[in-house]
DNA sequence: CTGAATCGCTACGTCTTTCGTAGCGAACCG
DNA sequence: CGGTTCGCTACGAAAGACGTAGCGATTCAG
């Protein structure tokens, strides 16, 4: 159950239509949500939202100074899904990837409502 | 840096106005962002997205057997941030969750014309 | 009542992922 | 040349996720 060792990609790269980490079909929303429920996917999708180019490093101080190894990971992974681009002036979102942070716009204008429903707040 | 050590939450809670794993702010996003981006977060939603009521082991099955202690844990934290509530005959989304898990079915809409375009498929 | 089946959930040791620091080689600018 | 920035990698340590086993509570059958 689960076993990322046995079927599933080394845990650096993915691919739709492959079966990826928690589940064998390969259907595109798993690969996405398996790529966006790794730490720091959504952030970066995040910082790079409204189409500005970005540096490594610049990308690594927006994301809390995220560690580079795995920021490294990310893009990686990113890239390989067509959502991140690199440019000769830095990381950027492709078409693709513009889509998704709109939605993370949205979600953003949901989320503060979200709060102010809460207990904690 | 980025250092869940110091005054952060203890990785099992999270709330609005309070700062999470990776950013300080506390802004509503960034709490969500660090939750939904917890492997099996986005995946739990995802399943219980449609309304039906689920038993913790049922919901453990349809997450591909999922540890039952990381399964815990997620619904802890997502209890705790009013998206799935516990009721007498399983897990369910709230009425928030429901939002979210209507973005969800957006998503999985969006992910099948992505997947077109890709070279690996 | 006893026994079986199910429920939500926890303990705990192992393995994987993430972290944090340091620094490399290349490119550019003086 | 030296200085600065770039993308990126190595690697040991810490945190997180995993998988198995099983507990206490409830429910239902006999």
């Amino acid at each position: 159950m689960a076993r990322p060792s046995s079927s599933a990609p080394p845990a650096g790269s993915l691919t739709p239509g492959a079966p990826s980490r928690g589940s064998r079909t390969g259907r595109p929303i798993m690969v996405l949500l398996d790529a966006l429920g790794r730490r720091w996917s959504l952030r970066i999708l995040w910082e790079l939202r409204g189409g500005a180019r970005r540096s490594f490093r610049d990308l690594r101080a927006a994301c809390d100074d995220i560690s580079p190894s795995v920021l490294n990971d990310r893009l990686k992974l990113l890239r390989g899904l067509a959502l991140v681009e690199l440019g000769p002036e830095g990381y950027a979102l492709t078409a693709q990837g513009a889509d998704l942070g709109a939605k993370l716009n949205d979600l953003d204008a949901w989320a503060k409502d979200w709060a102010k429903t809460l207990p904690g707040d």
